[in-house]
DNA sequence: CGGTGAGTTGAAAGCAATCAAATGGCGTGG
DNA sequence: CCACGCCATTTGATTGCTTTCAACTCACCG
């Protein structure tokens, strides 16, 4: 049974705040539009960002450890950081990627069900679980947008279920691969058909529930078949999107 | 690589309405206090009492189709419902599986990310999605308890996540089998140590990401240890739950 | 220029899937 | 009431995919 321990993750933890609280934060912030603040109006919008704080979080940093008391939740404004659970014996699985502008933490709940951990160097928009739910439950157009956004996480959860559940190696990397080339390019645009991946091997092999050599020789096999290339370790081209497609094995 | 079609899930789908209106409908509702309008006023309530429709479904009838335009949404009153989704080749996975008192379908939203089925017969009180997204813009206390709810099935959603990525075939049906007995209890009671399972053995595969013969085996294993008894195929009773909850590994 | 850690590759083992056949519960019809 | 057939489930034998264990490569860095 596979055990591992990243101790990256064991480093100390708590995030540097930034006490830059000036009201033009928000106006520069790149991720307002798309986040769950973005269409709040503008004096609440003010109300809220005095309620935050910026933070940078170092890759390999955990901003939240499963089963703690849920103190705080954020928004990402720069990076990628995972959500993680694990079992009592060392084995874990990555239960969510999030990027810019996604929200983080468990409001309106006792305890977080899943460590947080930044994967890059990251920007967050930090706020105490008492000040944010405070707020939420006085305005609910943030609410509204928080749910839709759950309601999303928890589609893409249910998809993941399909890919743990019934999906072999061959078909989990495919489908891996595709869903990061959408999610790296963010909202709007097209998918990325060369990208860094933000995952080590090992972390893509905890996303994926395989173990690291599956996920290298999966890749180097696809590689070999001219489906994709590999320039270096973490960088990813699509040479043939609708041969990975097909591999992907699509609903 | 498994490929089954359950030929009771393609059976018509088009459940009965019961056009029973009447104001007294919520006061006899079993599930008010848990569903999601059990906390709004009276006149509220009644007002989306009006909107909604009591249906009966039976056992095997699907009543939202993977992909479909999402159309519907509805609280269980009664019942046990699953929630799948496939592959093309007619892998399933059940993602979510719903007790009275959930809610099911997919507001603000396109289209329907997987199918709900009836597992038993059930009673479901259904509501256009037009009707109720309008409903719930108008009522952020419904909004959220409905955040409340989906933060809630997102939790669940991706622990198990890690039972399907990590767990091995005795752990999967140990977990399942506390979660059932936990899930079929209710809200505040303690969980149960007989209970009924609304599921075939097909279907504990089809949630556990399993074959139908490991479930077997790993059943009759269990039975064979005195860790559980199975009277009969679908009662479960279980005798040795510290055991079974070492089994299970928990996190 | 060795050291370190991530990643790759190889060989073997193990667990669950697959294929196949037997069992048993249950409702129907004689 | 019993025989029959159907279908879910169990049980057995075998296969094969992924894991495990182990060695090796490679990039990067002091």
């Amino acid at each position: 049974m596979m055990m591992h321990f990243d101790l990256a993750q064991t480093a100390p933890a708590a995030p540097a705040p930034v006490p830059c609280q000036d009201a033009s934060f928000c106006q520069r912030c790149d991720v307002r539009a798309r986040a769950i603040c973005g269409t709040l109006e503008e004096d609440d919008r003010a109300a809220l960002n005095r309620l935050g704080r910026r933070v940078t979080v170092q890759a390999g940093q955990t901003v939240m450890w499963e089963g703690d008391d849920a103190t705080i939740v954020a928004n990402v404004i720069e990076g990628t950081l995972k959500l993680s659970a694990s079992t009592g014996d060392g084995r874990e699985q990555i239960v969510g990627v999030v990027y810019p502008s996604d929200f983080i933490g468990r409001p309106f709940g006792r305890s977080t069900p899943h460590s947080v951990t930044a994967l890059t160097d990251a920007r967050l928009c930090l706020f105490t679980r008492g000040a944010f739910d405070g707020f939420a439950r006085t305005h609910p157009e943030l609410g509204h947008r928080l749910l839709q956004r759950t309601l999303d996480d928890l589609d893409r959860a249910r998809a993941w279920m399909l890919l743990l559940g019934r999906k072999n190696a061959r078909e989990k990397i495919a489908t891996f691969l595709l869903d990061m080339s959408q999610r790296l390019a963010g909202e709007g645009a097209g998918p990325l058909d060369s990208f860094a991946l933000p995952l080590s091997r090992q972390q893509v092999a905890d996303v994926l529930g395989l173990t690291i050599e599956t996920v290298s020789r999966q890749m180097t096999d696809m590689k070999r078949a001219k489906i994709i290339d590999l320039p270096n370790r973490r960088t990813v081209e699509i040479l043939d999107r609708d041969q990975l497609s097909c591999l992907a094995e699509v609903a």
